[in-house]
DNA sequence: TGACCAAGCGCC
DNA sequence: AAAGGGCGCTTGGTCA
């Protein structure tokens, strides 16, 4: 790895000084750049019309080694009093860590070097050092292809977006005001009970339902489904279309959309797990109902690509369990499981999601026994993990991605007289963190091959934890799609190596991404 | 007035 | 679809 290194001398000249031409000719030798923030070095070379293969982002390795050194929560400080320094919002208000990183000055480039040099030998010391580079490096591709979404974004039809909009709402209220169609639903709601309720407010309601002869907890929408009310009918219709209106309307539009295109801004490695978070944008939960704006430009199409049932083959070939990985080595690993489960497909998906995330609920216990006996290396993997998580210990993902250590508040708690809620609680955490980080690296190698696979101009335009679109012509649909399987392939030859579990994609060319599924 | 929390629900 | 873990985002409501 460190073979090839060019450091560049990150931040040297102002905005937008970074040397685009230089960073061009110095890339046809393929170096791995070395930079302290992707997020800062990167966006300028795209706009110039430069993109890098490959590089070192020093804070998101700083952020990764801190992890597993124990010191999770210093990487957060580290990077609020980055933040701050740049006068953008902090996080939280840690005490900083001096030194290192995230000096309020561009780094010169030998300072650049001492802290690659740093990182580099903290690495080889680590037991399995091979790993961890292989997360570096899918942990800063990662940081390159979330600058590049944000910059091409994904395909959105503002014209379409409205026509849902209007279909569904009415037209566009003028501000302050709601849809003609949510002031009806509210109409209605009020009517019901002959006086008027603000339907977004939850005291109101309850108070509401109250003077009507309802007791109610909370007015989550599955328990106003047990109550026999005339207010509860518009009222759930008026919760799911105002979340619309209020989440993904017009306002919202005309702030994330622009040009054709929905460009949210990724936060790469924003969830412990290793997941991708948004801070902004919330490209992460657009409603299912919204994919039929997604549209292919004319001429090109979106090739969608969805792993199947990524978790449970994770889990089997991380836990070397012959029989679970004879099943992850067919299309439907649940199907492949149904035998051992008296034929019931259904029961052997309960028992390895009971198994992965904590579950005790209904048939669960019962099942768990069974995947016991026939499983026993894959539950007992999940078991460990659960027990480290309710001991207060860390547990780590295949390639070295450190969970969290509990808090002050939790070692308190969990010597309580409700100790044993706490460390039930934490060993559900522990005990799906070890398969979400995993399959969470598998789906970032994944698209750092794929991404280097994809001929141009072909743009990899959205990811959503285990699922990826590719913005391309229309002639290259069959390229892109076999370029998908061969990344999938790949990825998993990287994480597990000589595996018998396969890791199938589910992939389509569609105009439109709605109908995709 | 702004900061902050809780509720609730969208996605995987 | 359920079950669980993980998030982001908006609103209403409280407090200084």
């Amino acid at each position: 790895m460190v073979a090839g290194e060019t450091v560049l001398r990150v931040g040297e000249a102002p905005l937008p000084g970074p040397p685009a031409r230089a960073v061009r000719e110095l890339e046809e030798e393929r170096p791995r750049w070395v930079w302290a923030d992707t997020r800062e070095s990167y966006p300028p070379l795209i706009e110039a019309g430069v993109r890098v293969a490959r590089c070192h982002d020093l804070a998101l390795t700083e952020g990764l080694l801190l992890a597993y050194e124990g010191r999770h929560g210093e990487s957060r400080s580290a990077r609020a009093a980055h933040a701050r320094s740049r006068g953008l919002p902090a996080p939280d208000e840690q005490p900083s860590v001096p030194g290192t990183l995230f000096e309020p000055e561009p780094l010169p480039a030998a300072a650049v070097a001492e802290v690659l040099a740093g990182q580099l030998r903290r690495i080889d010391a680590l037991p399995d050092p091979g790993r961890f580079r292989l997360l570096v490096a899918a942990e800063s591709a990662g940081a390159l292809i979330a600058a590049e979404m944000g910059h091409d974004g994904m395909p959105w039809r503002r014209d379409a977006h409205d026509a849902l909009l209007t279909e569904l709402l009415g037209p566009r209220p003028v501000h302050g005001m709601r849809p003609a169609r949510l002031q009806a639903l509210a109409d209605e709601v009020a009517a019901a009970f002959g006086h008027p309720v603000n339907p977004d407010s939850v005291q109101q309601l309850v108070k509401a339902f109250k003077g009507a002869g309802v007791a109610l907890k909370t007015t989550r929408s599955w328990e106003l489904k047990r109550i026999d009310h005339p207010a509860v009918a518009p009222l759930l219709a008026y919760k799911e279309l105002a979340r619309l209106f209020s989440f993904h309307g017009w306002a919202w539009a005309d702030q994330w959309v622009r040009g054709g295109r929905f460009r949210p801004e990724y936060v790469v490695g924003g969830v412990v797990s290793g997941r991708w978070a948004t801070s902004g944008g919330g490209a992460l939960q657009i409603p299912k109902v919204m994919r039929r704006v997604v549209m292919a430009d004319d001429g090109w199409t979106l090739v969608v690509a969805d792993a199947a049932q990524l978790e449970p083959r994770v889990l089997a070939a991380m836990a070397g369990d012959a029989g679970l990985a004879r099943a992850a080595g067919e299309i439907d690993l649940y199907a492949a499981l149904a035998q051992a489960f008296g034929g019931e497909r259904d029961h052997a998906k309960i028992a390895m999601l009971s198994a992965m995330y904590g579950g005790t609920s209904g048939d669960a216990a019962k099942l768990l026994a069974v995947m016991r006996q026939r499983f026993p290396k894959a539950y007992q993997f999940v078991e460990d993990a659960a027990k480290s998580g309710e001991d207060g210990r860390l547990v780590r993902s295949w390639l070295g991605r450190t969970s969290p250590p509990p808090s002050g508040r939790w070692r308190e708690l969990v010597s309580g007289p409700e100790g044993g809620r706490a460390a039930r609680d934490r060993g559900r955490f522990t005990r799906n963190f070890v398969v979400q980080a995993t399959a969470a690296e598998w789906a970032l190698a994944l698209m750092a091959v794929l991404r280097g696979l994809l001929p141009d101009p072909a743009r990899l335009v959205f990811f959503q934890h285990d699922e990826v679109i590719v913005h391309c012509p229309l002639g290259q649909a069959g390229e892109v799609m076999a370029a998908v399987s061969a990344a999938a392939a790949e990825a998993s030859r990287l994480l597990f190596g000589a595996t018998p579990v396969r890791f199938p994609m589910e992939t389509v060319a569609v105009s439109c991404y709605a109908d995709a599924k």
